[in-house]
DNA sequence: CGGACGCTTCGTCCGTCAGCGAAGCGTTCT
DNA sequence: AGAACGCTTCGCTGACGGACGAAGCGTCCG
């Protein structure tokens, strides 16, 4: 018998686990981060670690680069990030902590940090913005047709050439952002867990983060990676971004 | 830390068990299923079979149903049966079988019941079909542009208002289409895994089913959830929907 | 070149949980 | 009423797998 069926049980396993379910919510923002890192962030020794993202590799949940001596892992697909996501979801609406937790969720929707530049509906709506404005070029600011399809490896995104255009040279001078020099490329994008679309990756994501969060736009908020949007900083992103954020 | 990390685990946990994960897909097919039944499908002892049925009844993933002496068991909610496809779909691209599996696959693609409602081409075929011809309004058929632009809480749609129009209603009178009647949504809708577009869901889904299984337009395949389209089904989808499905 | 560092492999321990059969409870049939 | 039936609860056993520390391997730094 058997045979027939697929492994379901093996993957939902997989992700079945404390420990592993951990790395694998931290690794929902889409960034790249270090085996010591996950370790720290699920709470367990290094090696225990280490043996659960094995697993996962062979599982084909996460993938693995290799640096020098260190080991940076990161989601294999978009699709793994949308059934995390989507369990997330299914997650018994806790007792208690509910209400925290269901908040805490919603913060981190409307704006959050992701590695070094922003996510969210705000992440989101910036580089929109920027798209609709002619600011920037290339791709399409969402994350559908040609790029949705499923050969997609929809690792951190470099596939769509994104451009900054002369327009929008003069649009961050005014917004006063500074770019960060360096070789990293200055345009990248991220696929938003809670947005199904692109946000700003690359030189420019960092200086318009560092911009909003020196301006007083964005604060951080104690608890975790969420932002709350000040008063001045929902103006800026309705005049200069045209994005509103009024319906919740 | 802590207290944050919504019980991911717990959910897929759940799901990571051989014996409850071929319960859950027995399930997919949207039918009540007993408990004795479920214990043979799944190979197990109706002591070990009710045990674990009680579990993912806890867990909100099936709900369960009392008559007489049965018990009756079904998936708790479409975004269950959602997560599961997913799931499937993440499951390691298996090697052994391949010939027999790909046949499966391929039967599956074309059409299957998930949950109550209709998906693969055919699902799918069908909303596009009523969007085209106006018989649908809102939304997009797609998983793209405006869909993306709510700040999508991906659980399954919601967000998008699918509408009923006067034409449409005469439109599935002419079919012979009854739609059932309940509190529930009238339209709602999946992302379907093999299309990565929307299907019908809600009400709307449900009484497309039921009439085109009882014209003998689909019928069930004896294997699995795979359905087969007849010719008059062939026809009935071409004229009525624009529906070609020759491209294997 | 030696030492610190990042990560993995190995061996061991222990908790958790799937599995079964026996027994219990309620329903249906004759 | 008695018996068959469907399902659940209980107690027990056995095994899978997660946890850690020690040790090993390769890389980077002074």
């Amino acid at each position: 018998m058997s045979g027939g069926d697929v492994d379901l049980a093996a993957v939902a396993g997989l992700i079945g686990d404390r420990t592993r379910s951990r790395m694998l919510v931290a690794l929902l923002g889409g960034r790249e981060i270090s085996a010591s890192l996950l370790a720290d962030e699920a709470g367990v020794s290094p090696s225990t670690a280490s043996g659960h993202l094995a697993k996962l590799v062979d599982g084909d949940l996460v993938a693995a680069r290799t640096s020098g001596r260190h080991r940076h892992y990161r989601l294999a697909s978009a699709a793994v990030a949308e059934v995390v996501e989507r369990l997330v979801e299914l997650a018994p609406a806790e007792e208690i902590g509910s209400l925290r937790a269901s908040r805490r969720a919603a913060e981190l929707r409307v704006a959050r940090t992701c590695y070094d530049h922003l996510a969210g509906r705000v992440g989101v709506g910036l580089m929109h913005g920027l798209l609709q404005r002619g600011h920037l070029t290339g791709g399409d600011g969402g994350y559908e047709a040609a790029a949705a399809q499923r050969d997609a490896p929809a690792s951190p995104g470099r596939d769509l050439d994104y451009r900054l255009t002369p327009g929008g040279q003069e649009f961050l001078d005014h917004l006063g952002v500074d770019l960060p020099q360096g070789r990293r490329a200055l345009v990248r994008y991220c696929v938003d867990w809670t947005e199904t679309r692109h946000h700003l990756g690359g030189r420019l994501g960092r200086g318009l983060r560092d911009r909003f969060l020196e301006a007083g736009w964005l604060e951080p908020r104690t608890t975790n990676r969420a932002l709350r949007v000040t008063a001045e900083g929902r103006a800026v992103l309705a005049e200069e971004f045209g994005l509103d954020l009024s319906p919740s």
